[in-house]
DNA sequence: CTGAAAGCGCTTACAG
DNA sequence: CTGAAAGCGCTTACAG
């Protein structure tokens, strides 16, 4: 490969003309321009990034650390930051920590080894050995933990859940189960607390023996599914914090020989991709997947760039989409 | 942030046992890696692997090219991937190209600038500016360009095909259609030799005029479906080249007040997650997709290293796996 | 086992 | 507008 040196060898100039020939054009004259352009393509000259990200320290890339890759909402919200990130001139590196802490300190760390200018996570966790630590450019999107000065991507969980819950209600659904997230999540609370809410405004009870947990898999969701729908006062609908939980309590509710929504009403969130297509269709609360990145992505670009962003806490809006997984309750009129 | 030289200072030695001490101890005295340790952890010395890349001229990081990182199928290709290479010491890239050329090779070109080791390719292009490049490891998976000497990691696609068509065949479908995936793509030229193979076999004639084109999408899909059941003599099965697509036509045929399998028979293709709990279930081909990441990680981790794989093409295993949306043709006793 | 020194390929004040 | 030179933070022959 030819270096910056040989270029300037054959351009007849230094290497430092060479290299404001590239990052600073017009402080070089028209015409010397032009003989280290021939230089260069004569050598098929490729700049070497990774001496220039050591030599300017910085290596424009950012870390993106999500619980799974393979799942379909944030596998849009990733689509969405590779598209501003490219747009920005960064390139973005993968940090699947399947929700574990030591992989997303791994991750973090390489803004402290030079490797990353900044992060973007995903999950409710501060992904460093010291919660105080301010040394690295971060934005926290979809699952924000509470009480940090991270700048945040989110959604009005609380609000969006408490719609759902009312859609129930008004259908006559005075036993809800809940197929909840993990804890220690703010997005899992913040469902929990829109429902409880709705519950409480419509004059419901809301009983804790009602909520299973799930971890967000068809299969938890299927599986939560059989404990509700066996106990002696099963619930007439089912909310479900994500949408493959809801597929997986719809099969697991069909598989028992019950009707949805004839039987048993169950929702679900997120609207990803498939949920208009399974049986019945879902209804669900959907989000713009593809928003949260481009949004994380511009907040950390500013951070990065020195900027405190205008407004550190971005909410992004939702929708309830009713399909045909929810009904009129059975016993009422 | 503490580099070498501080620590060196503290520990009253040479930068070089520093050095040493992390990346080779064992050619350091046990007393010398303890006063070097001790200097290290009282600095919160991080090694700058930013510096540490460029003056090896490795940067252990790998760039993967994937034309829809939120298409279910890739996304999983890409965790196998990560997992891989996490195990491996390799940071990934991600290049989400949309199948464009342009991007390709911009993101291809990362290796030539030191910023990436090697290539995956999961498209089926050679993401060059000349063909005969041979300058960057590289490995293509999934769909695999004919005719080059990249290593691949694929499917037999026309086998994979064949026992599908066979299956249609089975129950009676004599006319049957195609929603194929883009053209100058060696998955979809697969798909279609394997079908046509089985028509043959079953002295059954293809006919041009029965395949439509679509983009992958579920939206394609049903596009698609609109044309084939339009025609003067609609077929009686659908052969479709992914799961996605046959989730479109499965909705479309659904719209036009046709019954799945009743009057209709689709099948799939990859058996997405999704796949079974679509409304009929799908009939599709199973692949095991995290493998072709790990595989193909694998391969170029030794392609890096200069060894030469054992095998340069793998084949993956598939499966048939019927489910309720194919059925006996209607006219068929 | 250890240290002094060169050098990886760039960028950027500084001087002219 | 241009060049000589320093230096980014490491690693690694080489010599002892």
């Amino acid at each position: 490969m030819a270096t910056i040196r040989d270029v300037s060898r054959i351009a007849g100039v230094s290497v430092a003309t060479v290299s404001r020939t590239l990052s600073k054009p017009d402080k070089v004259s028209e015409k010397t321009r032009q003989i280290v352009q021939e230089a260069i393509e004569k050598t098929n000259y490729k700049p070497d990034i990774l001496a220039r990200n050591f030599r300017t320290r910085k290596s424009s890339t950012v870390v993106v650390l999500v619980p799974d890759i393979a799942n379909p909402f944030f596998s849009r919200v990733i689509r969405g930051i590779e598209q501003s990130a490219q747009k920005m001139g960064y390139a973005v590196l993968l940090g699947d920590t399947q929700g574990l802490r030591d992989r997303e300190i791994t991750y973090a760390n390489m803004v402290k080894t030079s490797q990353a200018d900044g992060i973007i996570q995903l999950d409710c966790h501060i992904p460093f050995e010291d919660k105080n630590d301010r040394s690295a450019p971060i934005v926290n999107a979809c699952d924000c933990v509470r009480g940090t000065d991270m700048p945040t991507v989110q959604l009005d969980n609380i609000a969006a859940a408490e719609k759902m819950a009312n859609h129930l209600i008004s259908l006559g659904h005075k036993n809800i189960g809940v197929i909840s997230g993990p804890e220690n999540s703010t997005i899992t609370n913040d469902r929990l607390r829109g429902l409880k809410k709705a519950l409480e405004n419509a004059g419901l009870e809301y009983s804790p023996s009602n909520r299973m947990y799930g971890d967000y898999s068809i299969h938890s969701g299927a599986m939560a599914a059989v404990e509700l729908l066996e106990k002696e006062n099963p619930p007439s609908a089912i909310f479900c914090m994500n949408d493959e939980m809801a597929i997986g309590a719809i099969r697991q509710t069909k598989k028992m020989g019950l009707n949805v929504p004839g039987d048993i009403s169950i929702s679900g969130f997120d609207d990803i991709n498939f949920a208009e297509f399974c049986d019945p269709p879902l209804t669900t609360i959907s989000q713009p997947a593809e928003e949260f990145g481009t949004n994380a992505m511009t907040m950390l670009f500013e951070l990065m760039n020195g900027t405190e962003p205008e407004n550190k806490n971005i909410y992004l809006p939702f929708e309830l989409v009713i399909r045909n997984s929810t009904g009129r309750a059975r016993n009422d009129p």
